[in-house]
DNA sequence: CCAAAAGTGTTAAGCTTACACCCATGT
DNA sequence: ACATGGGTGTAAGCTTAACACTTTTGG
């Protein structure tokens, strides 16, 4: 019959900005992906992003949400994108596996309870991965970093309220290079992506005037700056 | 068995601005799609994305590469993309197929040989899709757009040669929205994107300046303005 | 000489960065 | 008081859009 000898499944890169919490001051904050250790051949010992078999009656998006949910509770996933195909015959041993990968978000303070083989690694230091799966992750850095240029997307790393100061950590993780406060306030406020929220924090024991409070405008994923050069006429009013 | 009832089928989204030529004053340029017209059920008589069931040992852009090369000539296509997925168990009727979606470019003067039931179709004026297909169209089009403005994907469509004028026509036609020839040139210029040639064209019968020759630096894709905001900070010199 | 098309100059507006400086708090 | 962290002001540079103006050709 033409029943086609190929499976298809899903593949999560799941990152967390860790370690921006001020409870402890010791780490500093990085961005982390969401790794479990396989336990049995093939690669036994190396890590794997979550996922696994799409099932009959799912399209890929409700596959990954369902998968997720056996790694970390389903609220805690702001953001959840598709990212490129893997489709090398031989990416995997045995049957021929086409693996869709996506790109999961989860804000910051969340600590999502985990089960025992799954675990936060940094991505700056990953351990040895499976099969394809350290370009995978590269892939959706890659991704994350761009976005967080254009779209609001830092909403889906960030706490509901927050000081500048945070913000700033959590950009600074996620894209892997100093980030100024002072600019990435006027940046977004401009944009209409955060907003005040009227309220301040405690300052610290160490003294230091207390942070203005903000939250993201929308919590949904948004385009804030569309055309970089090459943009329609402007409209007259 | 652990076998799944699950087809796999590629699909491309090929564009081409047609009418550029000079040879055909009265019509303008436009952007336009290639597809063929169903001839057998479901959805006899609507028009479909060329593409098909993806090979045993092939990976998705091989397949796609092959299975174009049966509507156009290969070598006329500039560049060939990844886009989206679409996967809903029921887009269409039958085994339940999963369809990776691409974006190819034909540059403008190339005038492949069709097959008969096959025809380019103006983006702005789409016949009766079948499936899913018209959705594709729309998400391979905002791509080009956003790609238009920062990268060189220009090159993928436009002759080797052009003044420019025609890559004006070639990217009005693509953007849908007017642009300034003028300030096309020193964005282009100034990213290093297109350089003079050092020739001219002839003038038209009407008179007007001969227009200088450009072209494109480099015939592979290339990012040319990666961040809008939030870019790294200065390396020193 | 005139129309047509191409190319150049110029201005203004907007956005982003960098950095100096001022403000509010705890010890 | 003073150290510490937060916030504001400001200037410089770059990028783009808009449009007036000049150049080069054919009739």
């Amino acid at each position: 019959m033409s029943n086609s000898n190929t499976a298809h499944e899903v593949l999560a890169v799941v990152f967390q900005v860790r370690g921006v919490a001020p409870q402890d001051e010791s780490t500093k904050p990085a961005l982390h992906v969401l790794l479990w250790q396989r336990a049995l051949d093939p690669e036994r010992g190396k890590w794997s992003l979550p996922g696994g078999r799409l099932g009959a009656d799912e399209d890929l998006t409700s596959s990954v949400s369902r998968q997720l949910a056996e790694k970390v509770d389903l609220r805690e996933i702001a953001h959840l994108e598709q990212l490129a195909v893997f489709s090398d015959p031989h990416r995997v041993p045995g049957v021929r596996t086409i693996a869709s990968t996506f790109l999961g978000l989860v804000p910051s303070p969340a600590t999502p309870e985990l089960p025992p083989d799954t675990r936060w690694h940094p991505v700056a230091d990953l351990p040895p991965m499976a099969f394809d799966h350290g370009p995978m992750v590269a892939h959706a850095r890659t991704r994350l970093v761009a976005k967080l240029s254009y779209t609001n997307i830092g909403f889906a790393l960030a706490p509901t309220e927050f000081a500048l100061s945070t913000l700033r950590d959590i950009y600074h993780a996620a894209l892997g290079h100093q980030v100024d406060a002072t600019n990435l306030q006027r940046v977004l406020e401009r944009r209409k992506v955060i907003t005040r929220t009227g309220t301040t924090a405690r300052s610290g024991r160490s003294g230091g005037r207390p942070a203005a409070l903000y939250r993201f405008a929308d919590a949904r994923y948004r385009v804030t700056d569309e055309f970089a050069a090459l943009r329609p006429p402007a409209e007259p009013d």
